[in-house]
DNA sequence: CCACTTCTTTAAGGTTTAGTTAAGAGGTAT
DNA sequence: ATACCTCTTAACTAAACCTTAAAGAAGTGG
């Protein structure tokens, strides 16, 4: 795997300096900024991979820099672990329901901070990799929360239903006939008569509409390019 | 990372060395022992990060160490690895009822036991380095005090059921089938029925009502975003 | 346009899956 | 030892889901 960055946002320079140091040493690349305004023009810039913030800063406080990057585009998905001095839950609630991913207090033990920094990236590596999602024509078809959404809307389709959407919506444009939609959603060793796939299709397409999935007589069916 | 220590307890020496040898080419600090009593004092001494104990010794035998260590504040979060000539289950099974988290019949496969014992060190980093608080919906699941708080109100579910909600929230949106969940809650090789899954959901549902943790038929079950 | 085939749609029955309750095995604390 | 907890399993109930059949609609080829 390359290089992390990670970007540390402090105003305290030694604070900074030491963490750098540490950071380095377990192999991340590292940016600094010294205020929250600094901090987001820099995550802008590089996009690090995750933002360590400082809550206590001169022109913008770290929460106030949470919200910011939480409602932009580019920003809203990267990781951020807050550091508070104040042992005080209030302030950790806050971050966290923010939208920061951990909050570490200080003083800061490095081990721990490395520790925590590595779990927040793998826990969001999981997330990032493990994604599941199709998005075709207007609806989003998200295997990994069996729901599809379609003009804001949620709809939940029963598991063959769905699997049958699924498998269609991955391959649109091919006409897949019906053994071939019964091997793969079905299973191969199961006997079910092939009019069973087209029950599944209505009900498809009685829930989301009839433009989806084309009938192509004598074949099967596709899901519409 | 830094090296991380194996503690080694078995009576038969020409093991020892064969399993000191394999742990040490993959870059594991070693300690060994030759009996129970041995073995708890050298644990003590350097905590390790794991323990591989062997069942049949003199002095003291595996299981009871492995109460020994459970019960001792200084080694009960070190996680033990079982060595069991017998592949009898009753043994197994009272071996992880006593606390150990993983077991391992002899004779030993060396890939097999280097691939186990790093399985139960990452389940076990895993488990001390992720975030410790969650906050979702209008719950607060604190795994540092096991303790869920609603609306102020504080909530103390036994441990199975306290980790099961943590995992599901701490993945909120995702499906999680029941064997995930088995393998992730319960441990790899823990084999109980998937219905028990089941049965915490509901006592789960019965303490913190029913809008948490929602069914998805036939796939599992889902934390509710 | 008729006959034939293939799909659509409905509804019913059967199967699978989850919910729920209860009970027993072990463990833990008093 | 006793009483309480927790976890797991079992068994029953309830509900959702899947499958089938069958009748009618829609295409297709002669």
């Amino acid at each position: 795997m390359a290089k992390q960055t990670i970007l540390v946002v402090d105003d305290e320079k030694d604070l900074l300096d030491l963490i750098e140091y540490n950071l380095r040493k377990e192999g991340f690349n590292v940016l600094k900024a010294e205020n929250g305004e600094e901090g987001i023009a820099m995550a802008k810039e590089h996009s690090p991979d995750l933002v360590l913030l400082d809550i206590m800063m001169p022109k913008m406080d770290g929460l106030q820099a949470v919200e910011v990057m939480r409602k932009d585009a580019e920003l809203k998905r990267i990781p951020i672990i807050l550091l508070t001095a104040r042992s005080d839950e209030k302030t950790e609630v806050e971050g966290l329901n923010k939208g920061s991913d951990d909050y570490i207090t200080k003083p800061i033990s490095t081990t721990k901070l490395i520790s925590r920094i590595k779990a927040v990236l793998r826990r969001f590596d999981e997330k990032e990799e493990a994604t599941n999602i199709l998005e075709v024509h207007n609806i989003t078809i998200d295997r990994d929360r069996y729901i599809v959404y379609k003009d804001g809307e949620e709809f939940h389709l029963p598991r063959k239903e769905f699997e049958l959407l699924f498998f269609l919506a991955s391959r649109k444009g091919k006409v897949l006939d019906r053994q071939t939609l019964l091997n793969k959603v079905w299973g191969d060793n199961i006997y079910v008569v092939d009019r069973t796939v087209d029950v599944h299709v209505r009900k498809i397409r009685e829930k989301l509409g009839d433009h989806y999935i084309e009938t192509v007589k004598g074949v099967g069916y596709r899901f519409k390019e």
